[in-house]
DNA sequence: ATTGAAAGATGCCACTT
DNA sequence: AAGTGGCATCTTTCAAT
């Protein structure tokens, strides 16, 4: 789907603030309302919108731990990568799995209570999936940013 | 603020999907619309709900290339780490910045377009800020997992 | 926490550019 | 093709209980 000038701006409102009124937006997009309606209508048909979330603070929902862990799987067969990557999907605390280049298969980004729910963590759910080699676990000391808000 | 199971509850609705009315709502939490509508308005005082935000499919607005990129400062004065962090806050590529534990400082998340973007930001945005040591770049291959709904 | 009601937003229509 | 203005319906918001 091609996206104009317009688009990309109504979906930089949106991603700011996603419950911001069709008249108010149309004010800053000088639209009228039905127009903006239309708009947004297509792009969550298109999937260009995947949908509307609630954003968190992490530190008020005693979820403030975050870790990032390197895995390395034991062999790279096609049975071992999707095996591993839909037993991952469903660890709730895996809140991103990346496959990556380099030294090691995969970045989790690992999302917890505290150190010792990770401990928990690790020893009860990752370590015991199979097929994994090694696991390397890098602690967030501070989140200096931390957005969703792509610039278009 | 101490949350209860009917707050949770609606904060992992809310963030399943930001956009349901409260009527809706009120029926899954078996509660009146104008009780769910006292929640939300406490948790977004309270801080608990940031925001509501739409998210986009990346692959469909162009910025399907992510990076993480590891960077390590020359040295970690106060001065040399408020400078990097309130300057790395500011590129608009770097979704996410953490301060971190281990052999190096900082992870950041960069999107881009592609390879040439990511090319083009590193050599004119990122390695021209200052206290820059030195930076190691992991790609990604593909997007396993990615959600921001945080079970509670 | 609930009901009921006013104020306001959405969603759809016929029509215009 | 895409935009407008208005109207019916549904939601939000708030007062009273």
């Amino acid at each position: 789907m091609k996206l104009d000038t317009i688009d990309k701006k109504l979906l930089e409102l949106l991603q700011n603030d996603a419950k911001q009124t069709t008249k108010v937006l149309s004010l800053q997009l000088n639209l009228s309302k039905t127009a903006v309606y239309e708009r947004i209508r297509k792009l969550e048909k298109e999937g260009v919108i995947k949908g509307y979330t609630a954003l968190l603070d992490k530190k008020k929902i005693d979820k403030a731990f975050v870790v990032f862990c390197h895995v390395r799987l034991t062999q790279h067969t096609k049975e071992h990568v999707v095996g591993f990557e839909s037993d991952v999907i469903r660890l709730e605390e895996v809140l991103e799995c990346y496959h990556v280049s380099g030294d090691y298969d995969y970045i989790l980004k690992v999302n917890v209570a505290d150190m010792q729910a990770y401990r928990n963590f690790m020893t009860s759910k990752l370590t015991s999936l199979k097929h994994i080699g090694s696991t390397h676990s890098i602690f967030m000391i501070e989140e200096v940013k931390n957005t969703t808000v792509v610039e278009l």
